[in-house]
RNA sequence: GGCCCGGUCGCCUAGUGGUCCAGGGCGCUUCCCUUUCAAGGAAGAGGUCAGGGGUUCGAAUCCCCUCCGGGCUACCA
């Protein structure tokens, strides 16, 4: 039998960074079996459907370089597969569960179903439905069902277990007394995620089911409805969520969670992919640097984590790093392309590549680095420019000199400019580092960045003069900024 | 409240009864290199394996209890 598993968001938002991680086991999965990865698109709730949804899971998901088999856009022997195309199919199997007299019609109102949990809250008391519906004799309730308002509930047993080998977390059990007789079947005709996904799953063939830690407690429901079918069930493994620094599921307040945030921000796909399926998976070696091709044939289920994983901003910032400093020059201009402006000279930042590419967390930060050679709008305070160790008039006078050396620098290139500026601090008696760091604020507009010589070079001698004059300006007159 | 899951350095983790006075990586500190910042190299701090009881010659690893954290508890997914 050929492995099949799906990855079955919902529309409800951008690609979450919680969602890629599960996915990415299931591609693995997938491929490590020669099997098929399938995309589902769980709509059942009309109401949070999000506009973009489905492009930003299919960019994204594109972007990190996971290619699935079946799904919407690309059609499928299992096809439709968008689930609110496919109500037929739901009501006929709720109403087969009705007629087989596992699930029943249930008439109650909204509001008398939450002044029931209200009570038994206050009693304190599980919150369940009461069964009232249960009660009506089946060949009225099919009558009424015609004219009234209704919903389908699944009759579940009063009492024993349902229970799962989970392939992660092991045996767990569920006494089916805290189990209400959930709704299948909503009165606005669409299923709930519990049916829809179960007759999907079945439908489609899914051979394993995969999926985030929070579906844990539902799985129950989905157990009993399995079971009200008659179906067999395929393996589950519920793998650990993806935290926040507060251990709570990672989320919007927690700071960038969407695969296109960080996509903007200048990381690359092979770092977060790379980053991403550690949390939660350990090769049980010291490696750690893994491209897809080898994830896919190095990750096993049974090395899953059970304990949810805290992201790591700073983590992933190393990973990138190391992924950026693998790249060839060409690959990272390649890379580089979508952050430079429009204007800026192409041949001129090949040639910075080799100054930033060890300095460069992201692309972004690469891109800001070098900004300094493609605008002249530079702004830095003065008491940057200063420093803490010299008085205004020291740091003017070393300013001053240096354009003597700079002016004199023939051909302007890193040597001679090393050449010159060196001489001049040996000759002022002051170290070459803090003799450049006003030279390097002045240029640049900050106290860090690639190194000097070869910046000055590349920006040449008439911006470097003039904007050291203009420092000096800024020393002497006093002025603003 | 109920049900379920989890708990090894700040973070990701290795470890499944003895070779663990717990290993690696990130981060942090120091040093080297050095035109700044990085990168690279070296060294280091950091863990009573949540706590308490057992079992055992021996426990991070098995059992029980407690504590803490999280998830779910909708005609959301």
């Amino acid at each position: 039998m050929t492995v099949r598993v799906r990855f079955a968001p919902s529309p409800t938002g951008s690609l979450h960074i919680g969602s890629v991680r599960t996915t990415l086991y299931n591609y693995f999965f997938a491929r490590q079996n020669g099997g098929k990865l399938i995309l589902r698109i769980e709509d059942t709730d009309q109401d949070r459907l999000v506009a973009g949804a489905i492009d930003s899971i299919y960019d994204g998901l594109a972007w990190l370089g996971v290619a699935w088999d079946e799904g919407p856009r690309e059609g499928g022997p299992y096809a439709p597969y968008v689930q609110s195309e496919r109500l037929p199919l739901y009501q006929q199997r709720a109403q087969d569960l009705v007629d087989g007299g596992a699930a029943y019609f249930c008439f109650c109102s909204k509001e008398r179903l939450a002044a029931m949990r209200a009570q038994q809250t206050q009693r304190k008391e599980i919150t369940r439905y009461d069964g009232l519906c249960r009660r009506i004799d089946p060949k009225e309730a099919g009558a009424r069902a015609k004219t009234e308002s209704h919903v389908v509930r699944l009759k579940v047993p009063d009492d024993g277990v349902v229970a799962l080998d989970d392939l992660v977390y092991g045996h767990i059990e569920w006494p089916l007394n805290t189990i209400e007789d959930q709704v299948i079947l909503k009165s606005d005709g669409f299923p709930t995620y519990h049916l829809a996904v179960v007759i999907d799953d079945h439908l489609m063939d899914i051979t394993h089911i995969f999926r985030g830690e929070d579906w844990l407690p539902s799985t129950p429901k989905h157990l009993l409805i399995w079971r009200a079918f008659g179906w067999e069930i395929p393996p589950h493994a519920h793998v650990p969520n993806v935290l926040g620094p507060d251990g709570k599921k990672l989320a919007k307040r927690h700071g960038a969670t969407k695969v296109e945030e960080f996509k903007a921000q200048g990381y690359l796909p092979a770092a977060m992919v790379n980053y991403l399926a550690l949390i939660g998976w350990a090769p049980g070696t010291e490696e750690e640097i893994f491209s897809m091709d080898e994830l896919i044939q190095r990750w096993r289920m049974d090395q899953v984590q059970r304990a949810g994983g805290k992201w790591d901003r700073a983590r992933l910032d190393w990973f990138n790093g190391m992924y950026i400093r693998r790249l060839s020059e060409d690959e990272l201009l390649h890379e580089l392309e979508p952050f430079l402006p429009a204007d800026w000279d192409r041949a001129l930042v090949r040639k910075t590549l080799p100054l930033i590419r060890e300095r460069m967390r992201t692309l972004v930060e690469g891109r800001d680095m070098i900004a300094f050679l493609f605008t002249d709008d530079l702004t830095y305070e003065r008491s940057v420019l200063v420093g803490k160790k010299r008085q205004p008039e020291e740091i003017e006078r070393a300013l001053a000199k240096s354009t003597v050396a700079l002016r004199y620098a023939q051909p302007f290139t890193a040597p001679t400019i090393e050449h010159g500026l060196r001489g001049i601090a040996d000759e002022m008696g002051w170290k070459v580092p803090e003799f450049t760091a006003p030279i390097r604020v002045a240029v640049t507009g900050s106290t860090a960045g690639p190194p000097l010589w070869e910046s000055l070079e590349l920006l040449g001698k008439d911006r470097t003069l003039a904007r050291i004059e203009r420092a000096e300006a800024l020393l002497n007159g006093g002025g603003p900024s």
